[in-house]
RNA sequence: GGGCGAAUGGCGGAACUGGUAGACGCGCACGACUCAAAAUCGUGUUUCGCAAGAAGUGAGAGUUCGAUUCUCUCUUCGCCCA
């Protein structure tokens, strides 16, 4: 027997599966195609763990369905636009391009190297004017289409990176990437109109059935449907402005009223241009971020106006009007109207500048002297204090009437509000899709003709600029169409764009005219199981069922309304964290005897303090290169141990003694397969008949299969590996025995090593081939006969407790266990004295006597 | 503050639609091999108990012949939104 290389066996069958181009695929509608898409890197320079954990689920899944007869589509490509390759550059003084396609080059290695069934044919990298040309198209599609525009707002604006951010990218009132201070600014910019799809994206998530429903509960919350409606306010103070219109899910509330509070971005704020006091208020609110995170956590700040409103239903009473920091411009209509009683962020601005605090909604159980203090109440009630509104039940009767009322007397009209906002995707960066519109001397907007698309970035140019460096770029700025000198747009696009359709770039990934083949994406979308990780849940999630939608409308030819079929999330990969001197300390550089105990590497006197197990990242050191572990176990021993231990969507726990537990299975299954050649597929040995172990075998086997088979279906892949080990308990345990038919250990040895394939293919493939089998893998048929067992074991209970377990004939009758029980011995003292007044038996499986 | 989810040995985790809790792995203990160690192999490993046995799936109640699984209350933790 010799020892199992895993250098070689890895390398010679990764060059096989590109030689003999094993995972191509190609459109064959005589077949039932199945697309596997796991969420594409970017090309940072090498891969993590969290790849690996990713790559490795889609991968089983891929050559599972493979060997079940599907046609696979398992691509890979690269998001390569972006902040970090920009950021490289200028560090190092290179091209972002040179920087990111050596990335490329290296992790693309990496990926083979972990021995994935992708079809590389299909590699596709965002940055390539090959790919960005069909989004400039898309991006003059959707602009004839009216779901592209510009528009002045505020912004989110990253200082270190000086650029804009979503919404979505600021975290904390801090840049999702930089880690900046945001801040508000008031710039051009460019938005897709996804807003015109919210009711659509919101009702399509009831087709995805195959979505966890974590994220579908996300993307709701995140759209934000609700139900309203609009009001009008009188204004008194100034005869310029007599109206202001507001948005509001709590019309019931109106005669709790005391104030109305407008955004200090509000038509309004014009009439205080001159007012130094309210820009200091104004300069004061912008502190604080656009996101309504941040203005929920800052200080509740007002600016009262000398103007007042008049409350709609009862114009005998009027309200300050106050401009306020937690009023949004773009929600709703930029105003609300304060009823502290039942809003908390209302009670407290009224609290702090002593506003009126009536109650109008009473819980059931008070009486109408019920009294506000500190705690809002926004619970079911009665109303009251509210005319001819008492009476009515809070919230379905009040808020539905209340509306009814409004929309009689003119005042208001029942509306439906989103919290989903449009997509600004503007960027003032060069490291991006450059927008494909330009400018005349007037400063009209002028589409670029389809001639001279696709506009691509200039090479090698300086970025040791401030701002976006494409607006210093005069020459490439500048661009004749129809005779007429214009200035390109130097905004670039986000590279959330560039993500939102690459799933079906891939159906048709070197088509040169187009973006994709009609026909292509027909047979191959939609994506059957997306896998990726939950942070992605919302954003690229919706941005790409929003492009999909956007793609289509208008357009019959494009049938897909929603992109993924089936969605998984995995979970992260944790490893422990190491300090010194509060200094973190990668786990390369630390040892330990006991497991315990932790020391620095070089010097063992210095202790190493363990901190807890948190998620990968770089500023923590407690990243483990996926490479050096290859290097050093072997692509399988990875593959097993990312898939073990932990259900694939919950974190893992990194450890090197599950690593090594891993790779001692790859040598001891090796060892046993060897055994098992050398003492049944040897040629001179002769066949058996009347063998006592072959039915236990063959009831193992198809049981195993059965199992693996399920689990693979719902993706518990954590108990896949348990049941490898368990296969190998067993074989260990019979692989000398005598008393087993060869033919028949064969065939079941063959069925074994076929369902091994999907998480160790390079193992796999060599013992496959050892034994004169060939490498390609159809899954193997379970035969049911073995999984219907001739004897059961079945327990015992004595009112309803576990009191032992007896063996019998499978669909044994009542009466006849029953009669088995009472004679045995064993049994006989939980009888005694005792009367059976009932038993319950559940074939095959208990049976529980109740006593008296 | 709201929504969603989770809690099972020393640890990671199994357990089909309510029906034998703790599969599998790690760790640990003992043993074999060895001059010795590592590696490897064998045995054991929920707790209490010498044992027979009893208790046991975050806490408490409920439904049921029977609850890790269903219902309610609470505690803790995680995620998302605010």
């Amino acid at each position: 027997m010799r020892r199992y290389n895993f250098k070689d066996t890895e390398k010679k069958w990764q060059e096989y599966w590109e030689k003999n181009k094993s995972f191509k695929a190609e459109k064959n509608k005589n077949k039932k195609k199945f697309y596997c898409l796991e969420m594409f890197p970017y090309p940072s320079g090498k891969i993590h763990m969290g790849h690996v954990r990713n790559y490795t689920i889609g991968d089983v899944l891929s050559r599972y369905k493979r060997a079940k007869g599907f046609n696979v589509l398992h691509p890979m490509g690269w998001d390569s636009f972006g902040m970090p390759a920009e950021n490289a550059a200028k560090q190092n003084n290179l091209d972002p391009k040179d920087w990111t396609n050596k990335n490329i080059e290296n992790m693309k290695s990496q990926l083979k190297e972990l021995g994935l069934s992708i079809d590389w044919e299909r590699e596709i990298s965002t940055c390539s004017p090959e790919y960005y040309k069909h989004q400039q198209k898309f991006f003059l599609e959707l602009f004839d289409k009216g779901l592209v525009y510009k528009k002045e707002n505020y912004v989110n604006w990253d200082p270190i990176d000086k650029t804009v951010l979503a919404n979505e990218q600021v975290i904390n009132g801090k840049g999702w990437r930089s880690g900046a201070d945001v801040e508000r600014k008031k710039l051009n910019q460019w938005f897709f109109n996804i807003t015109k799809f919210s009711n659509e994206l919101l009702e399509d998530l009831e087709k995805l059935k195959q979505w966890p429903e974590k994220v579908k509960t996300m993307q709701k919350n995140w759209i934000g449907k609700s139900f309203g409606c609009e009001l009008e306010f009188e204004i008194i103070g100034n005869p310029k402005i007599n109206k202001i219109k507001c948005f509001t899910t709590r019309p019931d509330t109106l005669f709790g009223m005391s104030f109305l509070a407008v955004s200090v971005d509000h038509p309004i704020a014009s009439l205080y241009k001159n007012d130094n006091k309210f820009e200091e208020f104004k300069i004061e609110c912008s502190k604080s971020g656009t996101t309504e995170e941040s203005i929920s956590q800052a200080d509740k700040l007002g600016y009262k106006t000398n103007l007042f409103a008049l409350n709609p239903l009862d114009k005998t009473k009027k309200v300050p009007v106050y401009f306020a920091n937690f009023v949004l411009m773009d929600y709703g209509f930029g105003a609300v109207f304060g009823c502290p009683a039942h809003d908390q962020r209302d009670l407290d601005f009224a609290l702090k500048y002593k506003l009126k605090i009536i109650p109008v909604v009473k819980p059931l159980s008070e009486n109408k002297n019920f009294k506000i203090n500190h705690k809002a109440y926004t619970g079911p009630g009665i109303i009251f204090n509210s005319d001819f509104l008492n009476g009515l039940k809070v919230p379905n009767e009040s808020i539905d009437e209340t509306i009814n009322i409004l929309e009689k007397k003119n005042i208001g009209k029942r509306k439906i509000n989103f919290r989903l906002k449009d997509w600004g995707v503007s960027r003032q960066r060069y490291w991006g899709c450059p927008i494909p519109i330009a400018y005349n001397s007037e400063g009209e907007l002028i589409k670029i003709p389809e001639n001279k698309l696709p506009i691509k970035l200039p090479e090698k140019i300086n970025l040791d600029v401030p701002g976006n460096p494409l607006d210093h770029q005069d020459d490439w700025k500048k661009i004749i169409i129809n005779n007429e000198e214009c200035t390109l747009e130097t905004d670039t696009l986000d590279t959330f764009v560039d993500s939102s359709w690459y799933f079906l770039r891939f159906c048709s990934p070197t088509i040169k005219d187009k973006a994709f083949d009609l026909d292509d994406i027909k047979y191959w979308m939609p994506v059957d199981q997306y896998i990726g990780g939950v942070e992605h849940a919302i954003l690229h999630l919706l941005y790409s069922r929003f492009f999909t939608k956007a793609l289509s409308y208008k357009n019959e030819d494009i049938q897909v309304s929603e992109p993924f079929n089936g969605l998984f999330t995995q979970g992260m990969v944790c490893h422990e964290t190491y300090k010194i001197n509060n200094q973190w300390i990668s786990p390369e550089d630390v040892t330990s005897e006991n497991g315990r105990d932790f020391f620095l590497k070089k010097d063992i006197t210095q202790k190493v303090v363990v901190g807890p197990s948190e998620s990968m990242s770089k500023s923590k050191k407690n990243t483990i290169d996926p490479g050096l572990m290859i290097k050093n176990y072997g692509a399988d021993a990875v593959r097993f141990f990312i898939l073990s231990d932990s259900p694939p969507e919950k974190d893992i726990q990194w450890s090197e003694q599950g690593m090594q537990a891993s790779y001692k299975f790859i040598q001891k299954f090796w060892a046993l397969h060897c055994q098992i050649k050398e003492n049944f597929f040897a040629k001179n040995k002769k066949l058996k008949k009347d063998c006592k172990l072959n039915n236990e075998m063959n009831i193992f086997t198809n049981q195993i299969i059965y199992k693996i088979n399920s689990s693979l279906e719902n993706f518990n892949y954590n108990v896949i590996i348990a049941n490898l080990h368990e296969i190998y308990n067993y074989y260990y345990k019979i692989k000398d025995s005598i008393d087993i038919d060869e033919i028949d250990m064969r065939n079941n040895y063959i069925k074994i090593l076929k369902i091994m394939h999907p998480v160790l293919p390079h193992i796999i493939s060599e013992c496959l081939t050892d034994i004169k089998e060939k490498p390609s893998i159809s899954w193997p048929e379970i035969e049911k006969k073995y999984l219907e067992k001739k004897t059961v074991v079945i327990a015992v209970q004595f009112d309803g407790k576990k009191r032992g377990t007896i063996e019998c004939d499978k669909d044994i009758a009542e009466k006849d266990i029953v009669n088995l029980i009472q004679k045995k011995p064993e049994m006989g003292k939980y009888f005694n004295n005792k009367k059976i007044i009932k038993n319950i038996y559940v074939k095959n499986k208990i049976i529980n006597f109740i006593l008296k």
